[in-house]
RNA sequence: GGGCCUGUAGCCUAGACUGGAUAGGGCGACAGCCUCCUAAGCUGUAGAUCGCGGGUUCGAAUCCCGCCAGGUCCGCCA
């Protein structure tokens, strides 16, 4: 697919190579401040070779940069010469590519290339919870962007069924009589963060989880019963892993419930102990075991990861223990040779927490001629303003409640606004699109790497860079096209001379450079400042220029075709997003 | 003790990888805009020693060094 401004860029570079052919250079374009031009090169890393001044050589340049069908001016500035596009032309271009493309526009080249997505892989111990939300949603987005971005993608979710966690919660729903013995212990009266009442299986089972971690950590023989659990599963042992699957599949089921919530859905739900059952794991003991940095200690394996500029207190990476089974990292290092052999590409979504294991399993790869080494996207923590979240305390706020929160405090907005018009069925429909939307969109606004501290006022703030502001725009657009009469898409860009025509226009080209941008960066929170920057600049547009009111024919419909483009161009990014773009709010 | 990440107006945030044109936005505050396509909108004002101190450079929020603060990790846990 070939967008207006690729060749706006392609003509560009080829008359700066003409233009500039003395000189050794990379030819990399930047967008400038707006009114300063479309395209700017700066011309600062030239001078020294040239021995002139930035200056001088963008001078000596823009005078000789040719005029084209796509090239309006180019004009030397502060050292950059700035490139000015033909307005007509890309404006015509730009609504023929969208109406041609439609759903499909913004999207590139089909690469032929698979990618595995790796994300949520959350133990299946209890609900999701909000320290951890950031994570589904950031891997969805990745997932839509990178198939806009012409992969084929396939989403996958680890399933860790043979770790202790699981083991505990295994435990607790075999010995329910102690459990609810304890569990009065476990939730004192007036307790802060004990809140769901809610009846998934996830929310029902994660009380096992909880007050068994707590027993395990007073009482030795629990702790003895669920260490017996763990290293059975480890072993391999059938009759333990099924009986692990039964105790958490109903918790999963609930989990998957909650990202279907937010329009999230898993390709494939990969467990664990497929790679013990296989016996993959032993194949990488035994290769890890003939490595250079190998050692054995007290009939454990380890690797020394010093070499490998691994720093701390312990830099021994243990594989096997003395016991003769493997660790979760091991098991890790087969899923990711395993998922090497199905794909191109793999991104996997992690929690800051997991940066150095994830560092061993990446030095192990290495160490086995793994051909994929992951591309990781790590994301800190949300946190409570008195702390950080945990299951096991149950200090914590559950994903399915911040939905339900927010999908409330929409409907109270729709009410107060449209109450009187539109039907309670109606404005839960709304409700639903504004509050799932709300809720991604502030999560993947912010860059995954930052620090969150969660608060209610903020998480359900619904002004400003939000997302109802987008998607009212959106509803804005439908409403006018709905009362348009001819539906014949029809324009000359001629008549659409108007600065905010122009703007918008401009912005709603850039499109596919932003898919280009946020999949080759993994930086999925760019697409959220583009939807943001392409609403503002329709709301200008709606301000500056009537639709439905102008006298002029031509213009007229000619601005309903801009109108067009702007519902289709606000749909699909928000499509990128998760987010569903409502006709009416 | 060490590693990694973060620190931009009262609050939240973009820009940092690839140094360059007056550091963009938003919330909140203040002042305006509905006889006209949904005001969940638009316009304007005030608000920033880019954590602190050095260095490299013609030029540093951006690169390098040191320090401070917060997060996270340094299990034969996952």
């Amino acid at each position: 697919m070939k967008y207006p401004l690729d060749e706006f860029k392609n003509e560009i570079i080829l008359n700066l190579k003409k233009t500039l052919f003395k000189y050794k250079c990379e030819i990399r374009l930047e967008i400038p401040a707006e009114n300063m031009g479309d395209f700017a090169f700066p011309c600062f890393s030239l001078a020294p070779q040239a021995k002139k001044s930035p200056n001088e050589i963008s001078k000596d340049a823009a005078d000789k940069i040719e005029k084209s069908k796509w090239i309006a001016k180019a004009e030397a500035k502060g050292g950059y010469i700035n490139f000015f596009v033909d307005d007509k032309h890309l404006i015509s271009s730009t609504l023929t590519s969208i109406f041609k493309l439609n759903e499909k526009y913004g999207q590139l080249q089909k690469k032929d290339k698979k990618a595995i997505i790796e994300h949520t892989s959350a133990n299946p111990n209890g609900p999701l919870h909000v320290g951890r939300a950031r994570n589904p949603i950031i891997g969805d987005t990745i997932v839509r962007i990178f198939k806009a971005a012409g992969y084929n993608v396939e989403s996958q979710f680890y399933l860790d069924d043979m770790g202790k966690q699981v083991a505990i919660l295994v435990w607790g729903i075999n010995n329910e009589d102690k459990i609810s013995k304890d569990i009065n212990n476990y939730y004192p009266p007036g307790s802060a963060y004990v809140s769901s009442k809610k009846n998934n299986a996830d929310h029902q089972r994660v009380v096992f989880y909880q007050v068994s971690s707590n027993l395990m950590q007073r009482d030795d023989k629990v702790a003895n019963e669920i260490g017996e659990i763990v290293k059975r599963s480890e072993c391999g042992e059938h009759e333990v892993i099924n009986l692990i699957h039964k105790a958490y599949s109903p918790v999963l089921e609930g989990i998957k419930e909650s990202l279907n919530r937010i329009n999230i859905t898993v390709d494939k739900y990969v467990p664990e102990s497929n790679f013990v059952k296989d016996k993959s794991v032993n194949s990488v003991v035994e290769k890890l075991k003939k490595s250079k940095y190998c050692s054995k200690e007290e009939g454990a394996f380890y690797l020394d990861m010093e070499p490998f500029g691994i720093q701390g207190r312990n830099t021994k990476f243990v594989f096997v223990r003395k016991d003769g089974t493997t660790l979760y990292a091991t098991r890790d290092i087969a899923y990711h040779l395993w998922k090497a052999k199905h794909a191109d590409l793999l991104v996997n979504i992690l929690g800051e927490d997991h940066k150095l294991e994830s560092k061993q399993v990446e030095i192990a790869l290495n160490l086995m001629g793994a051909k994929i080494i992951p591309k990781v996207i790590f994301y800190s923590f949300v946190s409570l303003p008195d702390g950080k979240m945990s299951t096991r305390r149950g200090r914590v706020i559950y994903l399915d409640d911040l939905i339900d929160e927010c999908v409330k405090r929409a409907y109270d907005e729709v009410e107060k606004r449209r109450g009187k018009e539109l039907s309670k069925k109606k404005m839960r429909e709304i409700a639903e699109t504004v509050g799932i939307g709300a809720l991604r969109y502030n999560i993947i606004k912010v860059q995954p790497e930052k620090d969150i501290v969660f608060k209610w006022e903020e998480a359900l703030n619904f002004e400003g860079n939000a997302v109802p502001f987008i998607q009212y725009a959106h509803a804005r657009a439908c409403g006018i096209l709905s009362k348009t009469i001819n539906k014949k898409r029809e324009f000359d860009s001629n008549t659409l001379k108007h600065d905010s025509e122009v703007k918008l226009v401009k912005q709603l080209a850039k499109f596919p450079l932003f898919i280009e941008e946020a999949s080759s960066g993994y930086k999925p929170h760019i697409i959220a400042s583009y939807l943001y920057e392409t609403a503002s600049k329709f709301n200008q547009f709606y301000r500056d220029c009537p639709v439905l009111s102008e006298k002029n024919t031509m213009l007229r419909r000619s601005r309903i075709a801009v109108v067009d483009a702007t519902r289709i161009v606000l749909k699909n990014a928000l499509q990128l997003l998760g987010i569903s773009a409502p006709e009416e709010m």
